[in-house]
DNA sequence: CCAATATACATGCATATGCATTTATAAATT
DNA sequence: AATTTATAAATGCATATGCATGTATATTGG
């Protein structure tokens, strides 16, 4: 154990980061352009969205987004301060709260999803066959549920 | 044009982010536990290694690192602080200057390597076949041939 | 040769992230 | 019920990153 990976093994890992980064900071780069907010908002707000009117607690956002705790609590201050979600107590579990999405909020993120899903299929649907990208997907699934394993 | 990605393109998006997000940040947390420098260090350190005794102009490395000017600026302090490189003037350039890697860095780079190679392995390596990580190798390396064409 | 422009690198300031700790409340233990 | 332990969230402080700009030198075009 505790071997040292092998030549494809490498070339695949410094690739995986290496397109990561350079495709993340396409899709930031294009919302910037336009004048929106950075991608962990949007994720923020979608998944508000899809929670619904009650919202969620903090602590399921942050295993949602696989944010640190105090990384989201403040992410929140920005998004709130920005008018896109509103925090409120939570009633049955005095140290909590409740984290929705306002109309405000819904609809930036509506606007941001033509930048942003229209740079991912620039830069990367158009890229692969959907054969390809199927591909992609299974493997990069296969390695998400060994790492999460852990 | 500015079409909107359709379902598996959307999954293995969201798979290539979280997974590249997952492994780095277990090896951050390895290196860290073995009280060792962040893997932004290895990869500056690396470069100079290989570049010999000469070292490299900063605008070099940036280039092969994908380090935007003013963070590798502030990183080369770090790194030249912490005694690992070692930065002088340039003999023909007056603007620039060459880095190379001193001796102090050239060992820890080799101490690094053990654990993040293992840790690598241990959480990315060993979950595919050799067969898989090499289709995965390929298929991202059309990604970034194609994106860095842009 | 000189003015204009480009390149190499650094830096002030704002924002984001990580770590450790704090505050408040809830749940468990005795 | 009182005490301990666990959980939810916030925050002070250090470090890292992004943006815009500054400083110095080099190159180019007149």
């Amino acid at each position: 154990m505790t071997k040292t990976p092998n030549e494809t093994t490498m070339r695949a890992w410094a690739r995986l980061m290496k397109s990561q980064h350079l495709l993340l900071s396409r899709v930031e780069t294009a919302l910037k352009v336009a004048d929106l907010p950075p991608l962990t908002w949007y994720d923020v707000l979608l998944e508000l969205e899809r929670a619904g009117a009650d919202g969620l607690r903090p602590f399921e956002l942050e295993q949602h987004l696989l944010l640190a705790q105090y990384n989201l609590s403040r992410l929140l201050d920005r998004i709130e301060k920005a008018g896109f979600i509103r925090r409120k107590a939570h009633k049955e579990d005095g140290r909590g709260q409740l984290v929705s999405i306002t109309r405000a909020g819904s609809a930036v993120r509506r606007k941001m999803w033509p930048v942003y899903g229209s740079a991912m299929n620039e830069i990367f649907g158009d890229q692969l066959s959907g054969k390809q990208m199927a591909e992609l997907a299974n493997l990069l699934g296969d390695l998400i549920d060994h790492a999460s394993a852990k």
